[in-house]
DNA sequence: TTGAATGCAAAAAATTTGCATATTG
DNA sequence: CAATATGCAAATTTTTTGCATTCAA
């Protein structure tokens, strides 16, 4: 664990969620020099290795990193105004038995993004 | 509806899923002439804005469009082998009560991608 | 003819790679 | 000392934008 993968880590668990890009930036503004952009992405890329951290695609284009202990949470994303939500994983068990029983598919839920309405955006 | 819009749909149907790169090359196999990237990104935009095509987002990076009726169908995809299988989104329907129930969050299922292992990778 | 769509080229954004240097164990 | 990580710059890849031209109602 270096340093600079240290540095990373705390920008991660600082973000909650972070894209790569994010997660240069946060780190280029914590009063030390700005690390590399390769670094950072060969860090996240080790972290995730280490199972230290684990990403999600909460957005279009760029995984969203987090802490492992957060994959015990289903993502809800909401289209309108972008907010994201957690719920437990639970919720889903009786899905991902379905999906078991019908496909034999083994279904990783924590590392999906679901998307739709939150509360607010759904009610106004 | 524009000649060049026709062709982008009648690719994203050939193909079943594709990626806005991928139609970009199909349609520029198809013995036409090829199509300017521009012009397929607007028109899968434009498809998307009439209910034609839907997408989801089952690799890291591209988003993948399919017909507008696929989107009844929920999409494993294997981490393992890359494959993608569908199961009916009524598989899900609990789930999406518990997150209504519990976070007032209307999810589009046939949105996500759901990852993990099918049954062939997950059994060898 | 008036607004929208296309093609092209260039710009922007995001990620990866090569390689010399520095750091870790 | 040997292996791995970093920084930097350049290359790739993917997507977007500007604008002149063409097409459709």
């Amino acid at each position: 664990m270096t340093p600079q993968r240290q540095r990373v880590l705390d920008a991660v668990a600082t973000l909650g969620h972070a894209t790569p890009e994010e997660v240069v930036d946060r780190v280029g503004s914590d009063g030390h020099a700005a690390l590399a952009p390769s670094t950072v992405y060969r860090a996240l890329d080790a972290l995730e290795s280490l199972g230290v951290v684990g990403h999600t695609h909460l957005d279009h284009r760029a995984p969203s990193y987090h802490l492992a202990d957060h994959a015990t949470h289903i993502h809800l994303v909401c289209r309108s105004c972008g907010r994201v939500d957690e719920c437990p994983k639970a919720l889903a068990d009786q899905f991902t038995g379905n999906v078991l029983a019908s496909r034999g598919f083994v279904a990783d839920v924590t590392h999906m993004a679901v998307h739709g309405e939150c509360s607010q955006c759904a009610t106004s």
